[in-house]
DNA sequence: GGGAGGATGGAT
DNA sequence: TCCATCCTCCCA
């Protein structure tokens, strides 16, 4: 099968949630040595998008935690929530425009801590560029959902963001069925 | 220097 | 429903 390596300024558009939605079905590779090579199909993301968005760090202004946000595109974006759960994401849109995918599941592993935590990804590869040369990046190994496969929701655990962001439909989850169709897909 | 709260997950 | 656990940021 054909995998095209994506590169950070794939990712450059200051369409947030479109880049989320594309993000669903593409492959999460890991090269480094603890984990010799692993590639899992990315099946749950989130928006955060940019200065007005409530949810989004960045909405708080720059500061030394918030600074990947602000930088280049194709960058990642890892840190501590509740004192105990790495949180991977991936920075999107031109530089000084900060906004970030959160990338929460893949098909084989549920949940955002969970999946920094099996990946051994950690605040190290804060600021790393998401390029097809390094420990951790992006394939398109041709995986594809089509809309009805995939389900817009509002975000998890942002309801100090009021009404209006918080109830935004910028998750974006693949069905079961599809997931298993994948998987499926990915044996033959 | 202190304190409140958080983009979670596992146990109860 | 509770809470482990600690970083980030605001306020003094």
């Amino acid at each position: 099968m054909s995998s095209k390596l994506l590169q950070p300024t794939d990712f450059a558009s200051t369409d947030t949630v479109s880049l989320a939605r594309e993000l669903v079905g593409k492959h999460l590779v890991c090269s480094y040595p603890k984990n010799k090579r692993i590639a899992q199909v990315i099946t749950e993301t989130e928006a955060y998008d940019g200065p007005e968005d409530l949810a989004c760090h960045a909405s708080k202004g720059r500061t030394a935690r918030t600074e990947v946000m602000f930088g280049p595109p194709g960058h990642w974006y890892v840190y501590l929530v509740y004192g105990m759960h790495e949180m991977l994401n991936l920075v999107t849109g031109p530089v000084d425009y900060p906004a970030a995918i959160l990338i929460r599941a893949t098909s084989e592993i549920s949940g955002p801590g969970r999946l920094s935590k099996r990946l051994g990804i950690d605040r190290r590869f804060n600021g790393r560029p998401a390029a097809p040369t390094t420990e951790l990046h992006l394939e398109d190994r041709g995986t594809s959902f089509a809309d009805h496969e995939i389900e817009a929701t509002p975000r998890i655990g942002i309801d100090y963001a009021g009404p209006d962001w918080s109830q935004r439909p910028y998750r974006f989850v693949a069905k079961k069925a599809a997931i298993e169709r994948v998987a499926a897909d990915a044996n033959r």
